[in-house]
DNA sequence: AACGATAATGTTAGTCACTAACATAATCGG
DNA sequence: CCGATTATGTTAGTGACTAACATTATCGTT
């Protein structure tokens, strides 16, 4: 039998880094602007080739884009009750899953979202990366005995309307909480029956 | 006053090359594959450089994904009652733009649907156009008085429904006709609410 | 502490998307 | 037919990303 998955623990020295190239990387867009910082200059300053960079992160935007929330929102939407329809279930599920993350956290991602949200090439990553969750949110959903393709529609639409409300909430100031940008943007998407 | 929207009419060999160099690339990569085909080749093929292919076109992604349908989507969403929810609007005014597609371009709709969502790339290349989409549809919804945060949610999660119905119609054969997929995917964001 | 296996990193050379600058040729109104 | 505009070509370059192979850290074991 073919052994698929296999979880991959990373070592302290991969863990040290990918943070220190994250880092490097997020100082540099915010100081001199995503296009004016090459990979090579990412690399050179946090003391490493390019081909360390590449092989921590397969893309340029990915080493401000990834972030590891992927789990989190899937095991929320995971304990929302089955019987639900699937895009109630997605909504109710990220409520949860945001909620759980810790205001320090919250700071970081708010920085990021900011400077991906400024620039075309990081929105489009965004999109690129919600392609993932959403088909980690699939795959909850039909265990769970949901119909495939409404799984994904439920997922998309769901997730279309929190990358709006994180592009909104990123930009107020820091008094403003995500939970109140992401309920205004689910409850236009729950109006749409009406 | 600054004149801004110029519209610039396109001389007639301009739409010749443009038209020839997309039947070009689709013919190649349907042929041979999205990443095994260079834009040098699509160019010298078509028996022009690859400076007139970019002059054409921003990117390679954008020789396959480039339609023309943004504004009767937008009209079709301004002809709705401003009186609805702005989700609504949006499903409404899509159901009616898309039954005014003719059968003969919905077949080259979906042929190009088809190998764009086979393509990461090009999968992504049609998230960001869903972007420009979306800021179409903003404009119109706050023009009728509509508030811009529940615009953009709206017309963000709607068209992501809208996607993916369309990656589930190019996959099915002639038969099932487009509006069959759209009317699934609009049910199930209308559905969000209960 | 020396050893060997494994994982991380470096070097080099290359492909390809995409751009800037400038030169040339096609087109079209008068 | 001519002059202005528009489309196109040439060239040289930047930068993201990859493949192949050599080198160095790291770490458990003896």
């Amino acid at each position: 039998m073919l052994v698929t998955n296999i979880i991959v623990v990373p070592t302290p020295k991969t863990i040290r880094t990918r943070a220190l190239l994250q880092e490097t990387a997020t100082r540099l867009f915010a100081e001199q602007g995503y296009d004016a910082t090459t990979v090579d200059q990412i690399a050179r300053t946090a003391g490493v080739s390019h081909m360390t960079f590449f092989r921590h992160f397969a893309t340029k935007d990915a080493v401000i884009l990834d972030d590891g929330f992927d789990p989190t929102i899937a095991a929320a939407v995971a304990a929302t009750p089955s019987t639900l329809p699937p895009a109630t279930r997605v909504c109710t599920g990220l409520r949860a899953a945001l909620a759980r993350i810790e205001l320090p956290d919250q700071e970081l991602v708010r920085q990021r979202v900011r400077i991906a949200s400024q620039h075309p090439a990081l929105r489009i990553g965004m999109y690129a990366n919600t392609e993932a969750t959403r088909e980690a949110l699939v795959a909850v959903l039909v265990e769970d005995g949901g119909e495939e393709f409404a799984a994904r529609v439920a997922a998309a639409a769901v997730l279309a309307a929190l990358t709006v409300a994180l592009q909104e909430w990123c930009q107020s100031d820091d008094e403003l909480p995500m939970s109140t940008c992401l309920n205004a943007a689910l409850a236009v998407v729950e109006g749409a029956g009406s």
